[in-house]
DNA sequence: GATGAATGAGAATTCATTCAT
DNA sequence: GATGAATGAATTCTCATTCAT
């Protein structure tokens, strides 16, 4: 897995255990440099202060700072792949299972909300970059649309299915950059009972007094 | 107005008719600039060349790049938060309301594509330009969270206005973006349908109906 | 003139006095570098410093160390390639034309020698500096080549040309680079005698007594 | 012989079958290197990749990529040298040893070629190893030299010595690097002809008849 | 003998900003 | 008011060489 992610240039070699431990640190140290300083602000020479190895070391292992970046995101949307497949059924008796699928969702989202961050920062559609998100909302929405159009044959799937999408990303979003104090389960249950409301019109007040 | 919208140094001298010209055009150069480049990857010097003057000319009129960008930006804020104040009062009854709003947001979100798409992209929670856009949130999470308070008692409201400002802004910025080929006009019917269902649990198809 | 020998960047602009200025000083900057530590090891801050300029500044005359040696070179091919054009027409008689001639190369040479001694270092075939070389050197033999064809039938006059095109070259190098001591005029009559000679057989005696 | 052109680190080792293979491996791959990217642009890293063997053992067996290149030049030179003594007496009846002297040149440049060219390329004449091909120019110009001096007092012998010893590399280099299509044998009789009339004044003609 | 890993001193280049006319 | 020219700090990336196993 740690290979998967490595960058171009060590993934033509085979790493042995201590340059596995370095494409370890760098790889860390990236996240880090990147969450504090953003993609663009950050150098280069962070990364390798913080990896507490030296530049010709970073390319021996990457390829440019972009190369990092791009090892850190693909391994993320792997997971966010996976977890978009898992996306439960919709049904108006199974609000529970949604509820839990977003609390998985920002266990996710806040366990990589560094990456996740930087990628909505560099995210200029028509970068390298940027495909890899817009490619994950597409995805996720595809799922998304598929549960609608079995659920609620009245709401146009794909419009809707972005929205709800749109409101996860960026309710997790702001729960996770702070701009919003408040913790994530609780947002994960008014986010579950909004969702179920807005698709099976069970009424908000409902489905709050059913997850108490 | 134009003004108003003027970088630092110029707004400590008097425009006359040339002036203001040249104002103008780097104004609307920037803007160019910035929504097919990017703003980190738009240089000073594309939007002298786009504005057919030179370097010394931008820094009459403006202090830095950033500059620049606050100034098309302030101008885009405060439509912005003109309309946020406009929100309409939420009631089952009137739905349309919430569309006639919605359509509205997204004519301005689409006149200014390219401000509040850049504002995405230069958007580091701890930068000057983080702030407004940060702010803007705020600004609509609030008007939005004062409505459902008033009318569904038991939602969060915080939390539910976040999420609904999230969903708002992502379809918008999705369509805007051409991630998804949908017009903007079905878009707010659709959106409108699931949050008037997500408040009042009048089920979506009812609203759909009632849309037609 | 001066113009044309600009580099790339410079070429798409109109240069004023002082912009004229600069453009020389790097110009010649560039040949001493390039003269005292050859192509390779010559650094763009050699050439900087010689010319009392900045970096930056380098870079908004020429893209690139190459692009400058690009400048320089093309503006001595020129010379070159018109003292090809106006080699005598070949003939027993006409020893003198000929000697005339060569003087004339070597002036060219000597004034050039910088140049083109780095060219020789520079020339790798395929690139595209090594082309410049190259294509020269064609350019002789052809003019030359054309003569003997009229001269002496007898002779392969392609194998011939480059021959002594090669001769040619090489002496005023071996001179130029002081591997020999000799004065260039000597140089070039010897040049004339032992050419002519091989062409018309005279007898290398006889064209040395007849030069004097 | 092998031990001999090994680098400054090899040379106070035994080397037993296997130190003697690698060596062996570095040396081709070393050659082949230098020739396809030319001196400069050749990477260390390239010799070993090519040689299937690592940097570390590199400089087991090399001190630099230098030591490396003086290794295989030295080893040419030698043959040069020798090669140099050999040219036979010139006598105006005895151009076909001169014809058989150079065909032999011709062999050895060819088989030497790519380390010759690249000696030209790195050739500055004020580094170490300009000094090995400008020593080489030397003595090929003073056994030449000799020879002419013994049977053409009429020339000045060091000006032609070394007009037509630049003749002979110059040709056998253009061939070599494909700037003109022509066989080596071709060549070889060409340059004697032209040589040999230089010389003795026989007449092109006379000589390319005899020559048949 | 051999090797993968690490190093760090350069080198080229960019670009926001200031200067002089 | 306008402009061409100049600046130089900042940054990325390279690569010969050394180190530790």
């Amino acid at each position: 897995m740690a290979d998967r992610r490595a960058g171009a240039p060590a993934r033509n070699r085979e790493l042995r255990a201590r340059g596995q431990r370095t494409l370890e640190r760098l790889l860390e140290a990236g996240a880090t440099v990147f969450a504090t300083r953003g993609y663009h602000a950050a150098r280069v020479d962070d990364v390798v202060k913080a990896a507490k190895t030296s530049h010709g070391t970073f390319y021996l292992y990457f390829s440019s700072k972009e190369d990092l970046f791009q090892a850190l995101a693909l391994d993320v949307a792997e997971s966010m792949v996976q977890l978009a497949r898992e996306l439960p059924d919709l049904a108006p008796e199974r609000a529970g299972d949604l509820h839990v699928w977003l609390a998985r969702f920002h266990d996710l989202y806040a366990r990589h909300r560094v990456v996740i961050r930087t990628w909505t920062e560099a995210e200029i559609v028509d970068s390298d970059m940027g495909r890899v998100g817009g490619d994950l909302v597409a995805q996720f929405s595809r799922e998304l649309s598929k549960r609608l159009e079995a659920a609620a044959p009245d709401i146009d799937p794909e419009i809707a299915a972005l929205a709800f999408v749109g409101m996860i990303e960026r309710s997790n979003y702001y729960v996770e950059s702070n701009q919003v104090p408040v913790p994530g389960t609780e947002m994960a249950s008014t986010l579950a009972q909004v969702i179920h409301a807005g698709i099976f019109g069970t009424g908000a007040a409902g489905v709050k007094a059913e997850g108490r």
